[in-house]
DNA sequence: CCGATACTTGAACGTTTCTTCAACTGTTCA
DNA sequence: TGAACAGTTGAAGAAACGTTCAAGTATCGG
């Protein structure tokens, strides 16, 4: 029954008409995956408290500082922290209104009953 | 200056206590991670529009069932879909409220101009 | 200028992740 | 019963990821 299969594609070609560009949904992919690894998840609670430095990040997180500066760099690269010479520093903030509210989505998700 | 080593000690601990716990940080990535792979994204998309088999998400994304299946797996375990049995064919739908929510925050940053 | 401090960067590594393939379970229907 | 279909599962391989280590740049104080 060829009928049948050309039904199905025809319906599946109209739900994949429906989603986002491809384009879209990768970059979706790549913001969320920035909240997906526990480092940058905590790099990104850090900043919603205040500003800091490099060296303190580290320190509140216990991690090497060349670990945090690695995190940072993507963090930056995807538009989601900023850092600012400061002398010798370099002081990092979030650089995105998005990042508190769509961390706060996740802690409601998070602190739920099942 | 033993003093302010001390001081940049204390003031890490006193961040590192205004952060979640390291179970709720770590749940919280394990959560965006889900968000964070374009095939996940797609599905969870796709099940946004409607309930749909296995093979229509196939179909939808161009992938093998195989593939799909496993990803569908992955979802289920987070508690983010949930497939019923409808003979021989296993019919998902979406399983948690905030993954609309969650996505369409994830869409709002994603079609911003910078 | 020199050493110390603050951070960045690149290579290396072990781990995790995603897809594919093949084998398997369960259901329908002839 | 057995062939066809829908989906799951495990192993395997390739690619992506995160941390460490060592080396590099930049800035400040003496």
């Amino acid at each position: 029954m060829a009928d049948i299969g050309k039904i199905n594609t025809d319906s599946a070609a109209a739900l994949r008409g429906m989603l986002p560009s491809e384009d879209v949904i990768y970059d979706l992919a790549e913001l969320f995956k920035m909240f997906g690894d526990p480092t940058r998840a905590k790099i990104l609670q850090c900043l919603q408290i205040r500003d800091l430095y490099v060296g303190e990040i580290a320190d509140v997180l216990e991690m090497s500082i060349s670990a945090v500066s690695h995190q940072l760099r993507v963090l930056r690269a995807a538009k989601l922290v900023k850092g600012t010479k400061e002398g010798k520093e370099v002081k990092y903030s979030l650089d995105d209104d998005h990042v508190t509210k769509i961390l706060e989505y996740g802690m409601t998700h998070v602190n739920e009953d099942d």
